[in-house]
RNA sequence: GGGUUCGUGGUCUAGGUGGUUAUGACGCGGCCUUUACAAGGCCGAGAUCGGUGGUUCGAAUCCGCCCGAACCCA
């Protein structure tokens, strides 16, 4: 404690605590079966249990801290998210990984068991890509197995690094409960969900248009499928009528002359090979009598009829559409709907098939661009023109993706049990809950869950070769991977032969991650239970949060999480999204290097409200390095005047004390309550200005009279008030400052142990007295040092007398403390003060004046403000009560109704007059 | 086109159950070395709370419309 440096250095600081608790298990979450099997898991960490027998206020506090036995404390499980293991932690995933930071440190404080666990979505497309890139290869040069390990070898260095700045921002994951979705075990309980569900025939196999990228070559979902804004062209293009139409629409009986073709309008010729339709609104006049004419479609020869629904927009183009299989979800419906025939024309690798004729074989903007031509040579083509389009593109690669009927495996989604679940979560802030519905109401098909790629979950199932029998495996075979290993049973059940291949497709990963807080609580072994928080950003509702829901309600009948923190997404500090090529672009770990961890954490909690998007501001870092110069100088101050032995039973406290002690009571339950509502940024705010105001500015400045020169029994209770504040604040700022909290609680003489392994504060000494008397101890002598300072003198000068006149009369009012604070003898006197005050204005109250005259309040208040202020001053004195003349209606006010101004006139006598919120002071220099 | 959110000093932000002079930070200007702290203290300038109409005695706050921004969806 005494070797407490002058100045506070984060580098040093950060790395050597990040060193020492990685070596602890300060946040291991206590398991009670491991307690009981081991019976040692807890007892090998004297910073592990909150601390709070030699805690000098402990014993005071009425409220006994929530209990350390393990076995009762309530449990506080966040589902963290799985981030992808791109290598790169950002800033967004800092705001996010700071909030569950902050909740779980506070929790922990709070005396709950908390698991704060960390996992990683490994499977996907981008490890794929970047190992082919980083090897040279594809991914069926080799083995599935050997491409694998090399996806599994690239993915953990990817990890190492993340882990790297999650380290350096102090986050306090459990590692013991780290997991990976390409682990076995974990894919197995994927594997084994999926089992379960297909048994509850959620999971299902089936032929059905999907979303296709025809780069990635594999089958995505529709959360997966982002709109991209392009420009196009729309062409007009004539069909004839067909030769062989025999409708004869308008009955003359003359179908040679009359066969009318019809002018289309498409931003996809390409797709020509592929209508099985043309499309009309029924009302619109041009197209009158079309319904079931039967029209040739050019260059490719097929004949197809005139259907008319209403959802053909009759403004676009010529109001007349080719319906293809399949250009849009529109088409599948309608496809549907009319029962037409398929006519697939592309390939998975997004090339035209034979269906294509002589384009078979194009890639899909090649054929464009040759039908188009083609069209104008044959003279079908009656013009084009550019048109802003929006397409439907992979998310991963942006790729625009094509519709294909294929069979694959699918997970039924039942909207509605889906919402009913949702609704049963607490969503933070409350509106996330409508993205989330509005998103669900939205879905049009199943989740399609099969994906041709290697690296990710195999899906646990065997077609039989002789009969196409498929079988699912059993749960007790998983986790299995059946490109390798045979089915559990021999001969298959349909036709006795045991000729089995097993199933290529692998699962869409959001089958792994979907299943994170089912995997955290130990499913299926253990009894599912809601899990307390699940922490996300907006952009991932209709995907993680979806799913989430979806599987949980499939898998338990349950809600997956109680509450649902959906957090904003991080700007640049000019407001705009984080680019590099804007140059607005900051990484977590720079922000540490410069400044520090704390700071950074306080300038996440401090951007803005959980729930909002944030910018992040630079001027918020610098503010927060700021406080913690001021924190380190605040116990600097306090570890040189306390000492270890400090064991008061019944401190002499002055009303200082009970101030700042009752104040400090007041903070922590407000502060909880904020923390508790997850606000953040509210509760720090607090904290600051009650460290930095009243506790620093203030408390510490009444004190130090007693400090240094005080007798024994006053001064060791400032020594005890001081202790206890410092120390309930440092806990308060714990959850976002970890690392200064931490350095400086370990110099505090009489502490033990982590900052983070003590307990909320709670001091139960609210005293209303207190405070008021407090307050005006305080704000008298931020007068008088505001004062000393304007005109011009040093502020320890010592002053002939100053003269107090409370506003309310307060008894003995304790002002040894002031006196040396403000450097002159103190008097504390009943009445006015014996300078002229002069009225100079009535200051009318709105909120009495108001209600009491409603319409007529604005002539009252415009009678007050005309009338003599010493006039009113002396009706109010005399009777409390004030006649007025309101636009020729005499009135009664009550004296309430107004504040009288006055302002001191001293009258040539060296004297000065200053007012506080509750008080008059006469300074005497 | 639909949905959600938002618009407060130069910049970012608090407040929002309607009630006098709107919070704080950063930046800016001035003054000051006081036994924790000049990485500090004190003082000051700076906002018709996006615009407009309404409800009301009274609106930053409630309601309508308009303008602008962001995100999600089509």
């Amino acid at each position: 404690m005494s070797e407490i440096p002058d100045t506070y250095d984060p580098d040093e600081t950060e790395s050597k605590w990040r060193e020492q608790w990685a070596g602890t298990d300060l946040y291991r979450y206590e398991r009670i079966e491991e307690d009981s099997a081991t019976g040692s898991s807890a007892d090998d960490s004297d910073g592990d249990e909150p601390d709070t027998t030699e805690r000098p206020d402990s014993a005071e506090g009425t409220d006994e801290v929530a209990s350390a036995e393990s076995a009762d404390r309530p449990d506080y499980v966040i589902d963290t998210p799985p981030p992808y293991p791109t290598g790169d932690f950002h800033i967004g995933n800092a705001l996010g990984w700071c909030y569950m930071d902050f909740a779980a440190r506070y929790r922990r404080l709070k005396g709950e068991n908390v698991l704060f666990p960390q996992g990683w979505d490994c499977h996907g497309l981008p490890t794929e890509v970047k190992v082919e890139e980083n090897r040279d290869v594809h991914r069926t040069d080799v083995s599935r197995e050997q491409f694998r390990e090399w996806c599994i070898e690239h993915t953990e260095t990817q990890i190492d690094s993340m882990k790297e700045t999650m380290d350096e921002l102090g986050l306090s994951q459990d590692w013991s409960a780290e997991f990976r979705t390409m682990d076995p075990d974990y894919w197995g309980r994927t594997q084994r969900s999926f089992v379960a569900m297909a048994d509850d025939e959620y999971v299902y196999r089936d032929e059905h248009p999907v979303n296709w990228c025809p780069r990635c070559e594999t089958a995505i979902a529709d959360a997966e499928v982002e709109t991209i804004d392009r420009g196009g062209a729309l062409y007009y293009v004539d069909f004839p009528g067909a030769e062989n139409d025999t409708s004869d629409s308008d009955g003359d009986g003359n179908d040679d002359a009359d066969r009318e073709g019809i002018e289309i309008a498409t931003t996809r010729p390409e797709l020509m090979a592929a209508c099985v339709a043309i499309a009309v609104h029924p009302d619109d006049e041009r197209y009158e009598g079309r319904e079931g004419d039967s029209i040739e479609v050019p260059l490719f020869g097929q004949d197809v009829d005139v259907v008319a629904d209403g959802e053909v927009d009759p403004e676009f183009g010529t109001g007349a559409v080719m319906i293809c299989t399949f250009g849009d979800k529109q088409d599948v419906s309608w496809w549907q709907e009319y029962d037409l025939p398929l006519r697939q024309v592309f390939t998975e690798d997004g090339r035209l098939t034979e269906a294509g004729g002589e384009f078979a074989g194009m890639e899909v903007d090649a054929a464009k661009e040759r039908i188009a031509t083609e069209l104008q040579k044959t003279g079908h083509l009656n013009g084009e023109e550019p048109v802003e389009q929006s397409v439907g593109a992979c998310w991963r690669c942006d790729t625009p993706i094509e519709i294909l009927s294929k069979e694959q495996w699918f997970v039924r989604v039942d909207t509605e049990e889906i919402l009913e679940k949702a609704r049963q979560v607490e969503w933070i802030p409350e509106h996330a809950y409508s993205r989330f519905a509005d998103w669900a109401e939205g879905m049009e098909w199943d989740w399609v869950i099969s994906r041709q790629r290697v690296f990710a979950t195999p899906i646990p199932a065997w077609f039989c070769g002789a009969c196409g029998y498929v079988h699912v495996a059993d749960a007790d075979e998983l986790p299995v991977e059946p490109t390798d290993e045979d089915p559990g049973i021999e001969a298959c059940p349909d036709c006795g032969k045991s000729d089995w291949h097993g199933e290529t497709d692998v699962m869409d990963t959001w089958m792994d991650s979907s299943i994170s807080p089912l995997f955290i609580s130990g499913w299926p072994d253990e009894p599912f239970e809601p899990v307390s928080l699940r922490p996300q950003g907006h952009d991932i509702i209709r995907t993680w949060a979806f799913y989430t829901m979806l599987r949980t309600a499939a898998l338990e009948d349950e809600i997956p999480w109680e509450e649902a923190l959906v957090h904003g997404m991080v700007f640049g500090e000019d407001g705009n999204k984080m680019s590099k090529s804007r140059d607005n672009f900051v990484q977590p770990e720079e922000v540490v290097d410069e400044h520090s961890a704390d700071a950074f954490r306080q300038a996440i909690a401090l951007g803005g409200q959980p729930g909002s998007d944030i910018q992040f501001q630079p001027k918020e870092v610098t503010s927060a390095s700021r406080f913690m110069t001021k924190v380190w100088n605040i116990t600097r101050f306090a570890a040189g005047h306390l000492e270890k032995d400090l064991a008061l039973e019944e401190p002499a406290y002055r009303d200082a004390d009970r101030w700042i002690l009752s104040r400090c009571s007041e903070v922590a339950t407000e502060v909880a309550k904020d923390m508790n509502a997850y606000r953040f940024d509210r509760a720090l705010r607090r904290v600051r200005e009650f460290v930095w105001h009243d506790l620093a500015d203030d408390y510490v400045e009444l004190i130090k009279g007693r400090l240094y020169e005080g007798r024994p029994g006053e001064r060791d209770a400032a020594r005890h008030a001081l202790a206890t504040v410092l120390e309930s604040s440092l806990t308060m700022l714990a959850p976002f400052a970890p690392f200064l909290t931490e350095e400086a609680y370990s110099h505090l003489p009489g502490t033990d142990g982590s900052v983070h392994a003590t307990s909320w504060p709670m001091l139960d000494k609210r005293d209303a007295e207190a405070e008021q008397r407090g307050e005006l101890i305080a704000d008298v002598a931020g007068e008088v040092r505001a004062w000393k300072s304007e005109t011009g003198r040093a502020l320890n000068a010592d002053l002939e007398r100053i003269e107090i006149y409370p506003e309310t009369t307060i008894d003995h009012l304790d002002t040894y403390d002031l006196s040396e604070t403000v450097g002159a003898p103190i008097y504390v006197e009943a009445g006015r003060p014996n300078v002229e005050l002069v009225p100079v204005g009535v200051d009318p109250d709105h909120s009495v004046i108001g209600p009491e005259f409603r319409d007529r309040a604005g002539a009252v208040v415009g009678a007050l403000e005309d009338a003599d202020p010493a006039e009113i001053k002396r009706q109010v004195d005399r009777q409390d009560e004030i006649e007025l003349d309101a636009n020729g209606e005499a009135l009664l006010l009550d004296g309430e109704a107004v504040e009288i101004e006055e302002e001191p006139r001293a009258g040539g006598e060296e004297v000065a007059v200053l007012e506080t919120e509750t008080a008059t002071v006469l300074v005497f220099p």
